[in-house]
DNA sequence: AATGAATGAGAGTTCATTCAT
DNA sequence: CATGAATGAACTCTCATTCAT
């Protein structure tokens, strides 16, 4: 998303459209991604997302030249653009790798995992079947980078001698799987799931605790057992 | 040479109306149990549930009075239906409770877990806030019963005093949680989630791994490390 | 209506089917008058009037080869098969002209205007345009025939010298237009009209005052007022 | 020759969209009220409505919810919408209460009796049991108020030492009851009673007819013949 | 003779998308 | 740029009628 632009200062002061255009599209953006985590992708009627961001349907077309493109733009705005800033953020930290796996995950919780984005994961593996192009998609921009990420942090690990050389393929799903399973019991809040289990279970000590697990089962020789457990960082 | 015709030795050429009163319900509940579990409840037409299991349209109707009901009864007829079987079953186990959670574990994942039925949790995850009344049904006649299944087991432990006493409640859902993250994993093999995934993880082996470190959270006392990390059984 | 045959005594005492198979079509009718003046022509569904003769649906389609066959062997069964007996007994009448009205009135509303058969009139009324089949045969075998007995009686009294020459078309709807509106009213009694009108109006008091008014206007000399303004006869 | 357009000259080619949303809604009533009155409720097919009015299905659901929102709409427009206009031109009435009640037969003759929408009352008549909502509305909506109004005749009548003191509930009915016969008789020309019948009978002298005779029942002593027995005015 | 399972055209309704304004 | 009226294909569900048994 291009940072907003301030307003034109030579319009009047914006009597029927109050807002200024070049929000509009982030206000598409967010009120789309309110009601497809809330929703799903089939479920959620274009119209509602535009009446929610104060524009007409026509007007959301104008954005976004179909629902696909919507979420696509969607995914991009709050995932997949944000792999190259992650990428620059992890090349550039400089501790250890096992350190560098807890960064890396309370960082992903605190921006991703606790937010509304989250939903996206359950909604794609609930549609992504019936969404071919929007699976490819996902695939793509969110799945091959997310794995390459973690990918290119193990790898460092294993170059710098922390980690036992391993079957990547595997030892990046051990690492995803935590963080996958979590969001979806974040969103497991519907009327099927007793939303006790959100209040019983910590985030920040189900990652650190899991986290632990995988550490053992990466490193050369045992980890120190880490000594945060509350819910501050991991 | 005539176009191939469907190979079916077995049954009468067929020409309009068949007569199977006694077959149809069980093809049709097949049908639309491949058909939710690929597709979700609301992306799943009717009219492809009865092409699926051979009829018309209006044949699907006159078995089940509308999609919500044809959708329970795929519900009753695979989980609510055989509670009161493995209810039986586990009254009358006879072993340790640890054993007794080991043994149900190992049963639900040969009957239900590895069962195309076992994507109907994830349906009900996605899509349960858009069908309240399915959502209602299922919290009644599924998720109510698994809990008080569980429950009973776990109780049952505390009364031998081979369990610690522990707040039911969070217990039973330590006992489900992998279960549930099982079954979503087993149907993450659609277009947006590597299948790798699926052939990297070994069921048997998750749940018995998972098991230890509930048994180690449950148990009076540690448990002895289980043996058998193979795929017979856990 | 053929009369009902004893039960074939050869036969063991019908054990599935346990009404006599004579008796069907005319099971059938009766439910069928019940329904079709109950909910309309339109509104009926055939399945139900098999139910409510207690046979299945294919029976009826065994006996009636249509719905609107089965509505024209109602009308006829009801209405248009008897005005050979009615004619008959009309043309054996030796009193006046007058009480011969008198006397074919208070017939009329004994037999049919009282009984459910009255329904079809307004049945008709509403429904006539959607079936035109069904009007043409109404037409021909309910209105046709009672103007001619009306015009007969009409040409009777004016033959005889009891009634002044007179349009016998406009004369002839002069009489039957208080049956119609009587019928109207008995089955208004649903939802939208306040029944209270039906308990209000005594159907043969109304028939005797409208008879007289028209009386008057047919006659060649005043008639004297009737004094039976009871409920018994007109 | 090309095939001879509609003949539409004052409006534009009209490719597709039109736009005349001010206009929509009242097109649509119109021909609504045209089927409904045609071919009655159930009978009427909305595309058709839609067909009617030139526009699609589509459009007709934006305007109107249902089926029967655009039914309650139909009536609102036409009837019910109207008492508050009709009260306020009784209330303003000046004369003496019988030529008041000539004057509101006259203007209801005028405006509702001889125009399509009395064919609702046909309508109601024969499906109100049918569909018990529409029922209940129309009830509210129309016999009700309508009761009032004339209610309020009466009373009026009977304040000024007009009109002997009388039972309220049958007197209305006493005046309803000819206007509803002859939106009846109207209304059933149509293919199974003969259309001579409406030529026969003049609607102004048949109410002029039957007023008199309801005023002679009403009022304190006899009222003088009227006589304007011709179509003009009651 | 009697059944009732099966059909399929057609109903009301929804919604992503288009386009004249 | 922005609108929102208009579209039409697709959905679930109904029911008179058929026909193998």
């Amino acid at each position: 998303m291009p940072p907003a632009k301030p307003p034109s200062p030579s319009r009047p002061p914006a009597t029927r459209h109050e807002r200024r255009k070049d929000a509009r599209p982030g206000e598409l953006l967010a009120a789309a991604l309110d009601l497809f985590v809330e929703k799903g992708f089939a479920a959620t009627r274009v119209e509602e997302v535009a009446r929610r961001a104060g524009v007409s349907k026509g007007t959301l077309f104008l954005y976004f030249s179909s629902k696909e493109e919507l979420f696509k733009a969607v995914v991009r705005e709050n995932i997949s653009g944000r792999f190259s800033q992650w990428n620059a953020e992890f090349n550039a930290f400089e501790g250890s790798t096992p350190d560098m796996l807890r960064y890396c995950m309370a960082l992903w919780w605190q921006r991703q995992g606790s937010a509304k984005v989250s939903g996206i994961t359950k909604l794609m593996l609930g549609e992504g079947k019936n969404f071919p192009e929007l699976a490819r998609f996902y695939q793509q921009e969110v799945i091959q980078p997310a794995h390459l990420l973690i990918g290119r942090i193990l790898q460092r690990g294993i170059d710098r001698g922390e980690f036992a050389p391993l079957d990547m393929k595997y030892a990046v799903f051990a690492v995803l799987a935590p963080m996958i399973f979590l969001q979806l019991l974040v969103h497991a809040n519907n009327a099927c799931y007793d939303p006790a289990q959100a209040t019983e279970l910590v985030p920040e000590d189900y990652l650190a605790s899991q986290l632990q697990i995988i550490l053992a089962g990466l490193c050369v020789r045992p980890v120190r057992a880490t000594t945060n457990k509350g819910k501050t960082a991991l």
